[in-house]
DNA sequence: AAGATTGTTGCTTA
DNA sequence: TTAAGCAACAATCT
């Protein structure tokens, strides 16, 4: 579930808290991540250097090796930095984090971690913990060859400055008789929107979710490229948004969740006409909107 | 208790 | 070649 902004908001709190902090050593606590154990200990006394985000996956680069660490949370991973022992109610975390003014989920608490699959413990006390129920999470150790490949694979990102509406217009043409809401969702055409973000642009955009995006007049396709870049950023600027799973690094909720337009909101009032608003299965999704409002 | 669920991949079909 | 549909992955919730 987590999302570019959601991706992005983890992305910013774990380079506050993680960068150039030496790593003691990981702890895979799922064999099912297949992670190498060997080339992990070569990491240790290493640092990250940066973390950058594509799409919905993280990169994280070390100062002193070319290999780069990929994590990916698909739907209920969460990446969450937190003292290096067992608290009880209140973990230290949280003061201090909580300290940088952000209100949010002020229950959650180390006990919270259920489902650990994998930790990064800093020489400093603490570590960054990869937690998931549903184990579709992964993080992958590449070397420079793998990391190019799997760059490849990833379309435009929307708040970059590669995301033109000439690049726009060109992915459109390229790809006419896919539905729209198919084509918000490929991750190699434009990278980071998922379920949530793809029904908030269609609806803002007042376009049918099965539209072919080759039969979008002038005027929507300006208008689904101007929302996508509008939503997304108000929910970077929100910490995005939470709707089951998705908490940022230290645990807190997003706030763009009572901004939501449409999803979630199907048996519910329309806010745009009053009509009811819908959920049908699209593209393999569940999709909510207005048929009303994005009837054309 | 069956069915649906946020992401992605890969297979099958048209 | 392109796109749609569907199962699979695992666990939880309704």
């Amino acid at each position: 579930m987590p999302e570019l902004p959601e991706v992005e908001t983890i992305r910013s709190g774990l380079d506050r808290f993680v960068l150039n902090k030496e790593i003691k050593t990981f702890i895979v606590n799922d064999k099912k991540l297949n992670l190498n154990l060997s080339s992990l200990r070569k990491l240790r006394g290493d640092s990250f250097s940066k973390i950058e985000r594509l799409g919905k996956m993280l990169v994280f680069s070390f100062n002193n090796h070319e290999a780069k660490m990929l994590v990916h949370l698909k739907m209920t991973g969460q990446l969450i930095f937190c003292r290096n022992n067992k608290l009880k109610v209140k973990s230290e975390v949280e003061k201090i984090l909580l300290a940088g003014g952000h209100s949010g989920n002020e229950d959650f608490t180390v006990n919270d971690l259920k489902y650990v699959r994998f930790q990064i413990f800093f020489s400093n006390g603490y570590r960054l913990v990869l937690n998931d129920a549903r184990r579709f999470a992964y993080v992958k150790i590449v070397g420079p060859t793998i990391f190019a490949l799997e760059k490849k694979r990833f379309g435009l990102e929307p708040l970059s400055d590669d995301f033109t509406w000439k690049n726009f217009s060109m992915l459109i043409i390229k790809h006419p008789k896919r539905n729209i809401k198919a084509f918000l969702l490929d991750q190699s055409l434009i990278a980071g929107i998922g379920n949530i973000y793809a029904d908030e642009t269609l609806f803002a955009s007042g376009v049918n979710p099965q539209k072919k995006v080759g039969d979008l007049s002038e005027k929507q396709k300006k208008l689904i490229f101007q929302s996508i870049k509008r939503i997304l950023k108000l929910a970077v600027k929100k910490r995005g948004t939470t709707f089951s799973d998705y908490v940022d690094a230290r645990g807190l909720s997003g706030g763009f969740s009572r901004l939501l337009r449409v999803y979630g909101r199907d048996g519910d009032k329309c806010y745009k006409c009053g009509r009811v608003i819908k959920k049908d299965k699209i593209a393999g999704r569940g999709t909510h909107f207005c048929s009303y409002c994005q009837r054309y």
